[in-house]
RNA sequence: GCGCCCGUAGCUCAGUGGAUAGAGCAUCCGCCUUCUAAGCGGGUGGUCGCUGGUUCGAGUCCAGCCGGGCGCGCCA
């Protein structure tokens, strides 16, 4: 409808003004008095055509055709065009829903392009905390997302599982594997803290008994890294799959070291005359390509630092063919971003195709207190402990519908409530009214005064009917549609937000914002509910119970995808 | 000091250079014999951090301030 009618707009503009460089764009105006769609161009014409912005609207349209499904334009000062639909406009959208169900609202934006998106990446070092938490779930939001609108998407945990932070572990380990058995030990002093993973290494010991205790600090360190990063790593795989997010691929840096990839990655950097020796050290020319300053890519102990190994990484994503490569990092990380997008470009690639998204910090408020997360204050508050007490579909409805650069306030008592003030109940709610209403039409019930059993308003045969016919064409819905104004506002109002869900998607996918898919649905439940309130849909007329149900369907359905993407669960009862 | 992010109602937040800046909560007033009142309607509440600039038009773009967060290693 949009585009059929920005295309009558420009073809208008283009016979009369002959401009076409101002972008024809159809807006859906908040005062029902402007009409279903209108048309601001005028406004942005005013300027180069020198002309009153009244008067070129006037002119636009006199040379635009009359669309079908149109029932009229105006003209609104400053300069708007407004236009009013017909009502079988709303019947074909009804229709359309019905006919792609749990397709609706997917579009071809990403044209089936390899897409990946990299998140989480926590070191495996120890339980994911709550901020974790919100990349996992804002990371694997777009992956739907991006899926939705059309790309080939996989999604990737890449596991620092190399270097001094895994032999660190290792001391840590093996102390703690001794104290466990009774033998007094030192414990590292810069080493994680105890209590962080000390239930990983009892883990070990209930696989593994007390094997290891015959070797010494170095061997023992290095048996108890390997069987206690696997351990950490099942626990983050578990968790994560708790809250509906699962990878496609957990990428093992220690792997990339293994296949040479790394020493692959260093000789282009040092063939690239971007890289150069000094001070007994690599240094990649990162100022010349933006960053601050230099980077250091092989130290002069000869080890290499984690941006070459993330280049190298980098370097295999191109390899793989992806087109769009988007990392989720946290905010504390910014200042690695123009590092990474240098050796990309040193390595010969395009970084325009590499996109950071940087994710703020989450407070959570608890009695009114906010707790602040840090790991040196020991305040921080685990992934797991908040699962377990709001929720998986509340914690991910208030991680994922905040944008990524602003800070979220998670209030844990809003969380757990069950009433209109908690956005990720009111959606689940409007969903299960839906089902409801449809469990009412064909179910039997029980009169209350004379007890006796009264049989469905709708047989499970005519059911099967209806079904079919809202698949079928546009003119099943014809019925549901009140001649009370007051009703129709309603109605229309609703269906025209269901419309909306294709549109949301792809301008959420440009975006990178899949929160707006929860304020969406948002939106949708409201819609639902005030229409609720105004009309019935289960009636002793057949045609217009059919037509309405057939709302209620189409209604659960948009909820259904929405909540898809943000991966809330659509329950049918509560 | 330099870099990045943020500042919109009492609170939590939306807001693609365009119509009277919007929701929810809180607060006040209404609404249950009918499919879920776990709900719906209405009222109160704004110098969009400040000052300039660009523009026919700025919460939105630019500059400078103020306030808050984060980052500035041959750590990861």
């Amino acid at each position: 409808m949009e585009q059929s009618l920005a295309a009558a707009m420009e073809k208008g503009m283009l016979s009369c003004l002959s401009d076409g460089e101002v972008a024809v764009v159809i807006e859906r105006p908040r005062n029902p008095d402007h009409g279903d769609y209108a048309c601001g161009v005028s406004l942005k014409l005013a300027g180069k055509a020198k002309m009153a912005p009244m008067k070129i609207a006037q002119e636009i349209l006199q040379h635009s055709e009359v669309l079908s499904g149109v029932a009229g334009a105006e003209i609104a000062p400053p300069g708007y065009i407004n236009f009013r639909l017909q009502k079988p406009v709303l019947q074909k959208v009804l229709h359309e829903i019905h006919t792609q169900g749990a397709d609706f609202g997917r579009g071809t934006l990403g044209g089936g392009k390899p897409a990946m998106v990299e998140y989480v990446s926590a070191n495996p070092t120890g339980d994911l905390h709550i901020g974790h938490g919100r990349n996992a779930v804002f990371g694997s939001c777009l992956a739907n997302l991006l899926d939705f609108a059309g790309y080939d998407v996989s999604e990737e945990f890449y596991v620092n599982d190399a270097g001094a932070q895994v032999r660190q572990l290792g001391e840590c380990a093996f102390a703690i594997y001794k104290k466990l058995h009774g033998i007094e030990c030192g414990y590292p002093s810069e080493g994680y803290p105890e209590e962080s993973i000390k239930h990983f290494v009892q883990k070990v010991i209930e696989q593994n008994g007390d094997q290891f205790l015959s070797l010494n600090d170095s061997a023992g360190a290095i048996a108890l890294a390997d069987l206690t990063k696997a351990v950490i790593q099942q626990s983050q795989a578990e968790l994560l799959e708790k809250i509906g997010v699962k990878f496609d691929r957990w990428f093992s840096e220690s792997i990339l070291h293994k296949d040479g990839k790394v020493d692959a990655a260093l000789d282009l950097l040092r063939n690239s005359s971007l890289a150069y020796e000094s001070e007994g050290a690599l240094w990649l020319k990162a100022k010349e390509l933006g960053d601050e300053r230099d980077r250091v890519l092989v130290k002069s102990d000869g080890t290499k630092t984690y941006l070459a190994a993330d280049a190298a990484y980098h370097l295999d994503k191109y390899e793989r063919g992806f087109e769009l490569m988007i990392n989720i990092w946290g905010a504390d990380h910014h200042g690695q971003v123009p590092g990474l997008k240098a050796a990309v470009q040193a390595l010969g690639k395009d970084s325009s195709k590499l996109e950071l998204i940087l994710t703020q910090i989450v407070n959570l408020s608890r009695n009114g207190q906010i707790v602040r997360m840090s790991k040196r204050m020991g305040t921080v508050v685990l992934l797991e402990e908040l699962i377990e007490e709001v929720g998986r579909d509340a914690v991910r409805y208030y991680l994922a519908e905040s944008s990524p650069q602003n800070p979220i306030n998670f209030d844990l008592e809003i969380a757990k409530k069950s009433s209109k003030e908690n956005p990720a109940f009111y959606i689940q709610y409007a969903h299960a009214r839906c089902c409801a209403i449809l469990r009412r039409a064909l179910e039997p019930s029980i009169n209350t005064e004379t007890k006796s059993e009264e049989p469905a308003p709708v047989s499970a045969s005519e059911w099967q009917e209806w079904f079919e016919s809202y698949k079928a064409s546009p003119q099943a819905f014809v019925e549901a549609f009140e001649e009370d104004a007051e009703v129709f506002a309603h109605q229309k109002k609703l269906i025209m937000q269901l419309a909306l869900l294709p549109e949301e998607i792809e301008e959420a996918a440009i975006a990178r914002q899949p929160g707006r898919l929860a304020r969406y649905a948002y939106e949708v439940a409201n819609d639902l509910q005030k229409f609720y309130e105004v009309c019935r849909v289960i009636t002793d007329d057949k045609n217009v119970t059919r037509a309405r149900l057939g709302l209620i369907l189409a209604t659960r359905q948009v909820l259904a995808n929405a909540l898809s993407i943000i991966g809330v669960t659509a329950v049918e009862r509560m």
